[in-house]
DNA sequence: TTTCTTGCAAACACTTTGCATGCGG
DNA sequence: CCGCATGCAAAGTGTTTGCAAGAAA
């Protein structure tokens, strides 16, 4: 994750303009960089700061945030998509149980030159996600009978 | 993807019920395995074999289907789910351009017993996703004036 | 001043659900 | 005949969009 002043740079050389709302959106994004927050949670988040920000402007600051690649955000279809900022290549692993997300740093990854010879496929971004039960919804779980849900 | 006679097994095992529609509907994702469908084109084939499938019935059959292991549900936010029947841990390559699916088997994979040593994250499944764009979308591009999307 | 941004509400797309009817075992 | 399955329509959810009013530059 870049930090506030890169990130006001980029807006400023894109004729972005720096509004409270983003500021505010993006502090949050930087506090909360390693929960991996979903849409509302920023909203909820930013709304402390600063009480003057919608939800609008949450999807609007995200979105521009994401395709100009400052941050990457992980959709899915039963959970609220959620937002991150470690742009390296790594796995998350996504607890099931609270939906808490890990980041794990990932000694594999595949050779798209490689990848191109045998596919024709030219790969951009990466989404590597396991899913599971983190530590503590496995201690929780273990504690009330074994079943695993 | 089981074949169609285990799948039926496996549902008669379960006191589940053989009915045309599913009939239709697991015939469908065993002849369209290759194109990883979504619900929806799932329902317009489903439809061709038999008129009286509905939309409601398709999602209640692969749900039953995923929920008990026999399919495998890729969730997206932005694009319809799609369902694949090759249970093999492998990475899904995703053209930004037409969204076909193509199967690419990985060499590489995590290993459970080190990540749950390293983080007590149980790892269960996965998804292994890389987006970009397929041959034909690429050469698609390249014919016209060579800007990257 | 000019352009981008905000915020509300309405639209959206896909999926799920409630419930009466229907059919497989 | 019993119980799960079907199909319609309606609800639901997170996200996007249209547009007038507001604020950065």
């Amino acid at each position: 994750m870049m930090n506030r002043e890169s990130i006001v740079k980029a807006f400023r050389e894109k004729g972005l303009k720096i509004t409270p709302q983003r500021i505010a959106i993006i502090e949050v994004l930087m506090e909360k960089n390693d929960d991996h927050p979903g849409a509302g949670a920023i909203y909820r988040e930013a709304r402390k700061k600063r009480r003057s920000v919608s939800l609008s402007t949450v999807y609007a600051t995200l979105g521009e945030l994401s395709r100009r690649g400052i941050i990457k955000k992980l959709q899915f279809d039963q959970m609220e998509n959620r937002y991150e900022g470690n742009l390296e290549e790594h796995v998350n692993l996504i607890c099931k149980g609270c939906g808490k997300i890990i980041d794990y740093e990932a000694p594999v990854s595949l050779d798209p030159a490689k990848v191109a010879r045998k596919t024709g496929f030219q790969m951009l971004d990466s989404r590597l996600e396991y899913y599971g039960y983190c530590r503590e919804c496995v201690n929780r779980l273990k504690g009330k009978g074994d079943r695993t849900p």
